[in-house]
DNA sequence: TTAGGAATAT
DNA sequence: AATATTCCTA
């Protein structure tokens, strides 16, 4: 019963996004923002990726999705209006080269799956530490920015209030749909009870005594903690995209690609919410690397080189053993 | 100055 | 409704 805790860890694996589900957006890797500002050929270029192997449901009311993936009308249009955004912004030189500025990221959607991240994240740091920045830290996912969590959390907090007071009145809860990415996953006990810690957290004395350290360094203690606790749950087998990630990279090894993400997206629906109908952004395939360092400044001026090669960067497998198994995806380009 | 959190806005 | 953004406070 109390085994979640040393399961936590497997099954946060199993919860990761297999390889299927990860491949079908490689080409959309590039928002047309993103095309546009590195002038580089829009990604429905020829290429027929049509990846989108199991999606046994009968959605394939996929209209046939000619080049790129219909992206929300704010979007769809960013292109031209991001020309135009551009051209005023001024650079008054080369015309749509330097729109970066004005990029909005694609709003993120909660899957079930990065729910349950979240809600993972929160219940090992403990309600006390559980702030949108370490939270976020812990989750580890790539392009999810504080105020994303910060938004989240809110929300949760809400339903987690509403959720103490039905449990002693009764009733019912489950019409709103509102619950249902909530619900999907289940609600740490200690998470009703602010009052007392959680008796699982028993080998987690002060996790994280998140301070002064780094990010990473906090990570690094985070995951330290959780293999202390069960030191033989190494990981199992890798039959996803799963690769032992290096923890401890001490100075990372300095990504100067642009942290641009604007990759979300794809009308697929998991088997969840209104997929294709607004056009949002699923991320249930968002890159889980390490942790993004700050000092990266938002690309103010594209370097152009290689703008937006590949993220795919992190399969390194580090030893299996001290290293915490940290996933990432993305597509390489196949240019 | 950076964050967290509630209040708003989209 | 779901997220994002703003605003205020510590």
């Amino acid at each position: 019963m109390r085994e979640d805790d040393s399961d936590w860890f497997a099954r946060w694996e199993e919860e990761l996004p297999s390889p299927e589900e990860l491949m079908p957006i490689s080409q959309s890797l590039i928002s047309p923002d993103l095309a546009l500002a590195f002038d580089i050929r829009t990604p429905n270029h020829g290429n027929g990726n049509s990846n989108q192997p199991h999606h046994h449901h009968h959605h394939q009311t996929t209209p046939p999705t000619p080049s790129q993936l219909q992206l929300p009308s704010s979007q769809a249009n960013s292109s031209a209006e991001f020309a135009a955004d551009s051209a005023d912004l001024g650079s008054g030189g080369a015309a749509g080269d330097e729109p970066a500025r004005t990029l909005k990221r694609p709003r993120l959607v909660w899957t079930p799956q990065l729910h349950k991240r979240f809600v993972d994240a929160v219940a090992h740091l403990g309600i006390k530490n559980a702030v949108p920045k370490t939270i976020m830290q812990l989750m580890s996912v790539d392009g999810l920015t504080r105020e994303n969590v910060a938004s989240h959390l809110q929300k949760y907090r809400l339903y987690l209030k509403r959720m103490q007071g039905l449990s002693s009145g009764g009733g019912a809860g489950s019409d709103p749909a509102t619950d249902r990415l909530f619900a999907s996953s289940p609600v740490p006990a200690h998470f009703l009870h602010p009052n007392r810690v959680p008796s699982s957290d028993h080998f987690m004395p002060s996790f994280v005594p998140i301070a002064t350290l780094q990010q990473q360094q906090q990570m690094a203690a985070a995951a330290a903690a959780a293999a202390a606790a069960n030191p033989h749950l190494q990981p199992p087998q890798f039959h996803r995209q799963i690769a032992a990630a290096h923890f401890g990279s001490p100075t990372n090894g300095g990504f100067s690609s642009p942290t641009s993400n604007g990759q979300f997206g794809s009308p697929t629906s998991n088997g969840f919410g209104s997929p294709t109908t607004n056009g949002k952004f699923d991320p249930s395939f968002l890159a889980v690397r390490q942790t993004q360092q700050q000092p990266i400044q938002r690309m103010s001026t594209p370097s152009l080189h290689s703008p937006v090669s590949n993220y795919v960067e992190d399969l390194e497998s580090a030893n299996a053993n001290g290293g915490r198994t940290v996933l990432t995806l993305f597509p390489t380009r196949d240019d």
